[in-house]
DNA sequence: AACAAACACAACCGCCGCAGG
DNA sequence: GCCTGCGGCGGTTGTGTTTGT
C-alpha cells in the first residue's frame, strides 16, 4: 500500500508562516475547533496542508505555549526525563506544561546534549545563549548558572546517551517537585528574569487556567476545554474571518496584562494575533 | 567592515499506530 | 482480517541571527 502524500496538490504554500496566515488559522480554530486538520485549510482558506496547519498550531500558536527561555528547573527536568524516556519528546513535553515536543527536541539537540557531553564549558555555553535571537522575534535568556547540580543529576542514572524507558509512575515524583506553586529568581541574571507559577487545583473555579507569569513569557495557560467551548459558542457564525468591534473590548484586559510583562515581542504578538483575531480568553486579575 | 562559522529554532518529511468502514 | 484515512511522533533540514576572526 502506498500512502498518498500529505500535500498531493501542487500550489500549496510551504515555508515560514505569515502573520496573516497565523491570524486566519487562529481565528478559525478559535471559532470552529480543529476536528479535522486535513479539511481545515480548505475551510479556512489557507493554502497550506493540514499537517502544516497542525504543526503551526501545536508548536507556535496554541495559547498555552510558554514562550521564552527554559528555566533551569525545566532543563533539569528535560535531562532527567530523557534519561528515563529516551527520545520520546512528546512524553517529555507532556511533563513540561507549556512546552512543545519540538521545542524540547530543539533545546536538547542544540543545548543540553552538548552541555552534558562537555560539562567543562557550561558557563561558556550559558553565556552564548544569553542573547537575543531571531531579531526581535524570540528573546532567549538563560540564567547564568553553576552546572554542578545539573551535571550530578544528569549523570546519576544509567547512561545519558542510552536512556532506559520507565513507567509513568516513576515520573510522578519528578514533576510533582518541579512544578508546583513557586517563585524563582536569579540574582545573577542582569535581566532579573523571574518566573512565577501559580497552580490552582480547582479547575472549575479558575476556568481551566494554570496561571504562569514571567517577565519574559507571560500568557495564561488555557486548557482544551476553553477552545471547545469557544467552538461550540461560535457555531452560529458563518464567516470565520469576520470580527465584531465588540471583540476589541478585550483591549483593556490586554492593557492590564501587558503592564505585567516587559517582553515587547510577546505583547505585540499576542495583541496582534489573539485579541484582534477574535477576542482573548479572559485574562487573569493582578 | 567583511566574511565565515556557529547557533537557534521553525518547519518539513516520512513513518507508525489507531480507529472506523 | 484488510483497507484507508487521520493524527501524532521523531528525525532532519532550511534559514535567519549572532559571534568570532
Amino acid at each position: 500500500m502506498v500512502r498518498a502524500p500529505c500535500c498531493e496538490k501542487m500550489g500549496l504554500k510551504k515555508g515560514p508562516w505569515t502573520p496573516e496566515e497565523d491570524q486566519i488559522l487562529i481565528s478559525f480554530v478559535q471559532k470552529y475547533g480543529h476536528g479535522n486538520w486535513r479539511a481545515l485549510p480548505k475551510q479556512a482558506g489557507l493554502l497550506r496542508c493540514g499537517k502544516s496547519c497542525r504543526l503551526r498550531w501545536i508548536n507556535y500558536l496554541r495559547p498555552d505555549i510558554k514562550r521564552g527561555n527554559f528555566t533551569r528547573e525545566e532543563e533539569e527536568t528535560i535531562i532527567k526525563l530523557h534519561e528515563m524516556l529516551g527520545n520520546r519528546w512528546s512524553a517529555i513535553a507532556a511533563r513540561l506544561p507549556g512546552r512543545t515536543d519540538n521545542e524540547i527536541k530543539n533545546v536538547w539537540h542544540t543545548h543540553l546534549k552538548k552541555r552534558l557531553n562537555n560539562s567543562d564549558t557550561d558557563k561558556d555555553y550559558s553565556a552564548k545563549r544569553h542573547r537575543t535571537t531571531r531579531g526581535d522575534k524570540t528573546k532567549v535568556t538563560v540564567q547564568s548558572e553553576s552546572s554542578d547540580h545539573l551535571h550530578a543529576s544528569a549523570t546519576s542514572g544509567s547512561h545519558v546517551n542510552s536512556p532506559q524507558p520507565c513507567s509513568s509512575s516513576d515520573l510522578s515524583s519528578l514533576t510533582d517537585t518541579s512544578f508546583g506553586a513557586e517563585e524563582t529568581t536569579n540574582d545573577n541574571d542582569q535581566n532579573d528574569s523571574m518566573v512565577i507559577v501559580v497552580k490552582d487545583d480547582d479547575d472549575e473555579n479558575n476556568m481551566g487556567y494554570n496561571h504562569q507569569f514571567s517577565s519574559e513569557s507571560t500568557f495564561p495557560e488555557i486548557d482544551e476545554s476553553f477552545w471547545s467551548d469557544q467552538a461550540n459558542s461560535a457555531q452560529e457564525n458563518t464567516n470565520p474571518l469576520e470580527f465584531s468591534d465588540a471583540q476589541f473590548q478585550n483591549d483593556h484586559l490586554f492593557s492590564t496584562w501587558s503592564n505585567n510583562t516587559n517582553d515587547q515581542y510577546d505583547m505585540d504578538f499576542w495583541y496582534n494575533i489573539f485579541i484582534k483575531a477574535g477576542g482573548s480568553p479572559e485574562l487573569p486579575e493582578f
